[in-house]
DNA sequence: TTCCTTGCAAATCGTTTGCATAATG
DNA sequence: CATTATGCAAACGATTTGCAAGGAA
């Protein structure tokens, strides 16, 4: 990790990327941040998401749908994709820490942590199927 | 899902991958089947590995490296990928299905399964270190 | 004969990178 | 001044796809 300047374009993505709760992709968070600074380039944005998420100001997700995608929020949660429509949705539940200590009983290596997201169909996508 | 037919090549794929639990990715499923057949192309090897997880005959792994691996052994069982060497390892462990009902139950959708891989250092690289 | 599958090459998609210039410390 | 950051465009790696020809049912 190298020393850091500041930049005004790494500041508009932190703060647009604070203002959603929809863990938004590197070109979502570019169509966005083009409205307060129209000459910004997609690869600064990729270039800034990746210096933030080196920070641990933000964190990279990855969900399985080929794409990345950035959340502000970088308390420990997990979260769930909907196989529909595509959305990432924060969940709250009791904590599942202890799965790392049920994988590591059997294991050699050393376990420093595991990834997890929840799949199936959310909400909005449950109701409109019931209604079809 | 369409109507299938034999095809020598997917044939090869599947006993390859059977071969093997150490969940190659698709390249190196290629670069071996062609040591039977070496006119198969890599769009072919691509089009079976989909066709195959389709039909439930492999598993199709994404542990955030970037590339897909695939997995003849369609049993649920968990993986350890290694961020030092990338290696792939299955996991001998206790379930930790009941995570789905913790995750479910202050959560309005519907939750059909997770996805899961644990992180750290494999046994041999932490060997490694020991010895530098 | 139907239509699934193939090899090939071109295309696509998300992301990274080289470069010359601009901004920060 | 030294160094980091930028915009742009080209490059990249993994994967998909259009197409005309081949093979299975």
């Amino acid at each position: 990790m190298t020393a850091r300047k500041y930049s005004r374009q790494r500041e508009l993505i932190k703060e647009f990327l604070m203002t959603r709760k929809d863990h938004p992709t590197a070109d979502v968070i570019y169509q966005n941040v083009r409205n307060e600074n129209p000459n910004i380039s997609l690869g600064t944005v990729y270039r800034n998401l990746t210096l933030l998420s080196e920070d641990g100001e933000i964190n990279r997700l990855n969900v399985g749908d080929g794409t990345d995608h950035f959340d502000a929020d970088t308390s420990p949660h997990y979260h769930f994709v909907c196989t529909e429509c595509g959305s990432v949705i924060d969940l709250e539940m009791d904590s599942i820490e202890s799965i790392t200590s049920t994988a590591a009983a059997n294991f050699d290596g050393r376990i420093e942590g595991h990834m997890t997201y929840f799949y199936g169909t959310c909400q909005h996508c449950t109701r409109f199927h019931e209604h079809s």
